[in-house]
DNA sequence: GCCCCAATAT
DNA sequence: GATATTGGGG
């Protein structure tokens, strides 16, 4: 039923005292202005070990939205490129989790976007990403799902094989609203080839309070899947949470030197 | 307008 | 190679 949906959501946000308490990992992206003062005083540590930006100004949990700058002043916000999103694998789990929230049913670019509530996170960036995993998802029913096949999935996934694959979303079933795909420790044992994007210290082990979710009401489970997200306890303890909003990190293209490119940085491992 | 998919561009 | 963008169609 949709309104079901559409209860627990508008529920959800009235009931939200505030988005930078609820959501305090919401990862805002940097702006162009901000964009291009780091390139300005960008350091030579092509390939740095540590935290390569120091943040020079606070970034804002909820105007991140805006990335228009009038750095310049004379750009029209909206014709200005954004960096190319890359896709942590955080970022990745993030986005595979809210897919497997909503069902296969429900998992159309906007609804995604909007779980996911990542600062700066198009439709599009959405859209692109989730075409492209569909054809992940295919290619794993009909080569590696038979099971003796042999059919690897092969290597050029690596993003993808980052994060567990809800198993609902292999065989469309009749139902699965998947009310309860309890997004699962994803056991990053070992490091993906993205790691090293990731500052060595970001590596925290995550541990789930299985308890928070004993039986979640409609109204409650968004707040507490934003809640596991940020590996945070749900709404009642505010005042712990430490609000260091995230930095997005522009890059310098190590391969081609020249590209800048944005990630996005949880503080916590997901 | 949103969505999907495929193709193409960067 | 990974994303972004575009185009055709529902």
């Amino acid at each position: 039923m949709r309104e079901e949906d559409s209860n627990w959501f508008s529920k959800w946000e009235e009931e939200l005292p505030s988005p930078e308490e609820l959501i305090p990992l919401s990862q805002s992206l940097i702006t162009p202005d901000l964009a291009i003062a780091f390139d300005l005083h960008r350091r030579n540590n092509s390939e740095n070990t540590g935290q390569p930006l120091p943040q020079t100004t606070p970034p804002q949990p909820n105007s991140s939205a805006e990335f228009a700058g009038d750095s310049t002043g004379d750009e029209p916000a909206r014709t200005l490129k954004r960096p190319r999103l890359v896709w942590t694998p955080q970022l990745h789990k993030r986005f595979v989790d809210a897919v497997a929230h909503l069902g296969i049913k429900n998992a159309v670019p906007k609804t995604i976007m909007q779980l996911m509530s990542v600062d700066g996170l198009t439709r599009e960036n959405v859209a692109s990403h989730l075409q492209k995993y569909r054809l992940y998802l295919k290619r794993m029913q009909s080569g590696g799902g038979g099971g003796g096949g042999g059919g690897s999935v092969g290597d050029s996934d690596h993003l993808f094989a980052s994060s567990p694959v809800p198993p609902h979303f292999l065989h469309p079933t009749s139902r699965q609203s998947s009310d309860h795909f309890i997004p699962s420790f994803v056991p990053i044992s070992t490091q993906h080839p993205a790691a090293h994007l990731q500052p060595p210290s970001q590596f925290l082990h995550r541990q789930i309070s299985a308890a928070n979710f004993n039986s979640p009401t409609k109204a409650t489970e968004q707040a507490m899947f934003l809640a596991r997200q940020s590996q945070q306890q749900p709404v009642f303890r505010p005042a712990s949470l430490h609000v260091h909003s995230q930095v997005a990190n522009y890059a310098q293209d190590l391969e081609s030197g020249a590209k800048t490119v944005l990630t996005l940085f949880p503080t916590r491992d997901d």
